[in-house]
DNA sequence: CGTCTCTTTGACAGCATTCAACGTGTGTGG
DNA sequence: CCACACACGTTGAATGCTGTCAAAGAGACG
């Protein structure tokens, strides 16, 4: 709905991997995809679907969440260009999926793609791949929210965006919720964590979801 | 769900796994390990090494921790039965392994198994289900920690570890320590929240490592 | 019996949450 | 073009939970 800025996740190592050595090895796995676009805000899949398909991202982010029963959300991920979520060892989706921008993602069959590993081994070691770097990631995250303080926690988010992109400003594609629910945080201690930062000439906006880090060191000393 | 996630995905079998079909895949890996035993509080790896041989877990619990600056320990996973830990994308291990109590595991060399995984597609699913295994264990420990309450964590790690027994009557092989630093709490809290949970009677104690469950339904709740 | 470690309990301070109000920006309709 | 509505974000005040510091209890072992 609201089209909102075109704060376009600009990304550069977009043309940096694709011709790096990732290619090759994904090239038996694409001519079993198709290609699919969300929207942002919509639904990927949702927790208890069938897990017979799983998405690898094109372009933009994808966040994926879980619902608790008292209306709370837990955001698991935010998976950007390159990222493969969604397959599962069970029979369907533990976790939902939702476009947090407008992206365009590469549909897998999961059936398909488990004949095509029977006979190409490198797609085997492709998932096997994917599947380590999901294990890193998450054991990332746990850590993340291991840490006691909230400036730890959101300085460590903002760094690990950075390192993403490559430069020192970083580009939110989430909300101040996405934020807080993935940091286990409240809106509010978010918002007055930022602020505190920019008090401190840690950080600067130049909007409200583009933060230029100003002290690198000082956020790294924080996210200990 | 953490405990339900726990069981139906990743360890329901310790038993069943090795009379079941689980045995014959891990047949040809068998042949690549060697057994080693770990006595209690003893290191089997640390952050930093390198990462050319993994375990799996044959007896025993082991945690997998990273130390922080401040010297604040963060416990990523406890490994029990048939768990794998240790494997890693890189060339160094990023966490440390312990043992928690006296262990045997099995010690794989890593090209030895990747000279296997050539040969064996068998192998090579086995190791990408380890992976799998891993990456829902840790997505269900991001949640965990994501959680709010102290009570949430506590009676979720109780019902997690009910469910690998599936008695109600857990035995917990680890410190308080162990438990703070695994729920990102402190001894304290963990202490005040059993004595709490005890007060409430949903839970009774045995003696200090040996906690009854006796109101599920209560602590599933709790544990939302 | 004494010592050591682990665990529990208490008192208090600090920080995050909660509840509430206000600010900001974006799109819509007059 | 401006005014308004609405969603998102920020800020403030008070409560409550968890961390910190301190001390006492409980086992294990020599």
């Amino acid at each position: 709905m609201i089209p909102h800025l075109a704060i376009s996740t600009t990304r550069q190592p977009a043309a940096a991997r694709t011709s790096a050595g990732g290619a090759e090895s994904q090239e038996p796995l694409r001519a079993a995809g198709t290609v699919v676009q969300f929207s942002e805000g919509n639904e990927i899949f949702a927790e208890g679907d069938d897990s017979d398909v799983f998405y690898k991202v094109i372009s933009g982010v994808v966040r994926i969440c879980k619902f608790l029963g008292d209306g709370r959300r837990q955001i698991e991920a935010f998976h950007v260009e390159g990222d493969v979520f969604g397959f599962e060892l069970g029979a369907t989706h533990t976790l939902s999926a939702e476009a947090v921008s407008n992206c365009t993602l590469v549909c897998y069959r999961r059936r398909g793609v488990e004949v095509l590993a029977q006979k190409d081994q490198t797609v085997t070691r492709q998932l096997f791949h994917y599947a380590m770097q999901g294990l890193s990631r998450a054991q990332g995250h746990s850590l993340l929210l291991g840490r006691r303080g909230a400036a730890e926690k959101v300085a460590a988010f903002l760094l690990d965006w950075a390192g993403r992109s490559g430069q020192d400003v970083v580009n939110l594609a989430m909300s101040r919720q996405d934020i807080a629910d993935y940091l286990g945080l409240t809106i509010e201690t978010v918002s007055r964590t930022l602020s505190q930062l920019e008090r401190d000439k840690m950080i600067a906006f130049s909007n409200v979801r583009q933060i230029q880090l100003k002290k690198i060191e000082a956020l790294e000393d924080l996210a200990a």
